[in-house]
RNA sequence: GUGGGUGUAGCUCAGUUGGUCAGAGCACUUGACUGUGGCUCAAGUGGUCGGGAGUUCAAGUCUCCUCACCCACCCCA
């Protein structure tokens, strides 16, 4: 039996890496335009990372996360997310102490083992930022006001921006003890899943899309009533900074981010070319994480875009192929050994040129060289040779001539500029 | 982890109630055009019909098991 790839798990082949490319190019531009630098963290990284980062109870850390031990007994994991593995390096490195205000970007793959389906993988590739070291609502303006600039550039179109808030900390544990209190006699009427979430995750209720949970928490309290002043103007500025920036975004209180460690600001972007699977792009404010991780307290907002779902949501497939500039087709020993000379003196000089390995008739070079794109062909046999000149090909009109072998390399680096 | 669907050539797919069912189109190779691409025409190379058991004189087709993929749930980017 052959080896395949592993469940979950694509190869990105040739045909299909040029809109790869091209997404994670104009990500680069455009962060770097709002003043981020990349990092690259490790893939593997000790479990524990995520089991403070992300909390202990989420389904990510208890069922998804790829996890074994090394050969010295470590436990250590394949990073399922990207802002712990950040935050991580900028505490052993000290990034704080340099600056106060921390900007980063990362692109690269994440691992969760969970079942595949239309938008899921379970090695998939996210395009995030962070902004570490500040409180202010201006950065959660920025960084999703990032997050549609970035499409807008992609030429993305028909994607919707939803935010909430969740509170901080604070606000958070007061809204679970709410509801738990709201729900505790009502929890009958709860579907299957939705009881289990009352016990592990109760905010995630407000998720559930099933119709009896839904009405019955229309008279549930909301999390916009029950958190604090601070928390209220900080999502209150953050909307009316929005407006300012022009950018379109509807409140939906129910989006309930799953990863422990948001607080505040929770946003995501979803689109609808996508299956259920529909969120392309999802983030918010941390401010505990840092401290979590051994830091000391530091505000700090991000986002993560799913690179492999924006590609699907964009639809179109970019021309990844390119074209040839020049082809070279030989007839005869002599002439190859000339012509493999000449071909690879084009390459060093910036002509992009190729030619045939197998010995094959000029019928199926030409042919070749027509699949490939090529511009020009070159065609070089005994003939030519004796006559030491080669022949140039204009393959869009069918024009030839006869260049003395000798200036072949200078005429046609001359037609490229 | 739980459901449902689908596996036939490199790709997209036909294949009737088990009995010329190993097929088509595209792609590829070659030729028509002895050293010149695209268009046309012709020929040719591609398959343990996902894998394994079973029923039968006979299985791509029926039964069971298994694997893979797809979709959905949980959860999430």
């Amino acid at each position: 039996m052959m080896i395949k790839t592993l469940r979950g798990m694509k190869d990105i082949l040739p045909d299909e890496i040029g809109i790869w490319q091209y997404v994670e190019n104009a990500a680069k531009e455009l962060f770097e335009l709002f003043g981020y630098r990349e990092i690259r963290t490790p893939i593997l990284e000790e479990t524990s990372l995520f089991v403070k980062g992300i909390g202990e109870g989420t389904d990510i850390v208890q069922k998804e996360m790829y996890s074994f031990k090394d050969k010295g007994g470590r436990r250590i994991s394949l990073r399922p997310e990207g802002t712990a593995p950040v935050v991580r390096s900028y505490l052993e490195n000290n990034l704080n102490k340099k600056e106060a205000l921390v900007k980063l970007y990362y692109i690269g793959p994440m691992f969760r083992s969970e079942r595949p389906q239309a938008g899921r993988q379970r090695q998939f590739h996210q395009m995030g930022i962070e902004v570490i070291g500040s409180d202010s609502f201006y950065v959660d303006a920025e960084v999703i006001y990032l997050m549609k600039a970035y499409f807008d550039r992609i030429g993305l179109a028909g994607y919707t921006i939803k935010i909430n808030t969740l509170g901080c900390s604070k606000d958070k544990t007061g809204i679970k003890k709410e509801l738990t209190r709201f729900l505790k006699d009502k929890t009958n009427l709860l579907c299957k899943d939705c009881k289990v979430r009352y016990k592990k995750n109760i905010l995630r209720i407000f998720d559930c899309k099933v119709e009896g949970c839904k009405a019955l928490l229309r008279s549930a309290p909301k999390i916009i009533d029950a958190i604090c002043g601070d928390c209220k103007d900080h999502f209150a500025n953050l909307k009316k900074t929005l407006e300012s920036l022009k950018v379109d975004y509807v409140v939906d209180p129910y989006i309930v981010r799953g990863l422990d460690y948001y607080t505040k600001t929770a946003f995501e972007a979803t689109h609808p070319n996508l299956g259920s699977q529909d969120a392309i792009c999802a983030g918010g404010r941390y401010d505990n994480l840092v401290r979590d991780t051994g830091g000391s307290k530091t505000g700090a907002c991000g986002f993560a875009i799913g690179q492999d779902r924006l590609i699907m949501a964009l639809g179109s497939k970019r021309e990844s192929e390119k074209a040839l500039d020049l082809y070279v087709a030989v007839l005869g020993e002599v002439p190859y050994k000339e012509g493999f000379r000449l071909c690879n003196g084009l390459r060093i000089n910036g002509v992009s040129s190729d030619m045939d390995y197998q010995n094959r008739s000029l019928k199926a070079q030409m042919r070749q060289a027509n699949r490939r794109g090529a511009k020009y062909v070159a065609i070089l046999g005994e003939d030519e040779l004796q006559k030491d000149v080669i022949i140039l090909r204009n393959m869009a009109d069918g024009q030839q001539r006869e260049i003395k072998i000798n200036n072949f390399i200078d005429e046609v680096k001359k037609l490229k500029c």
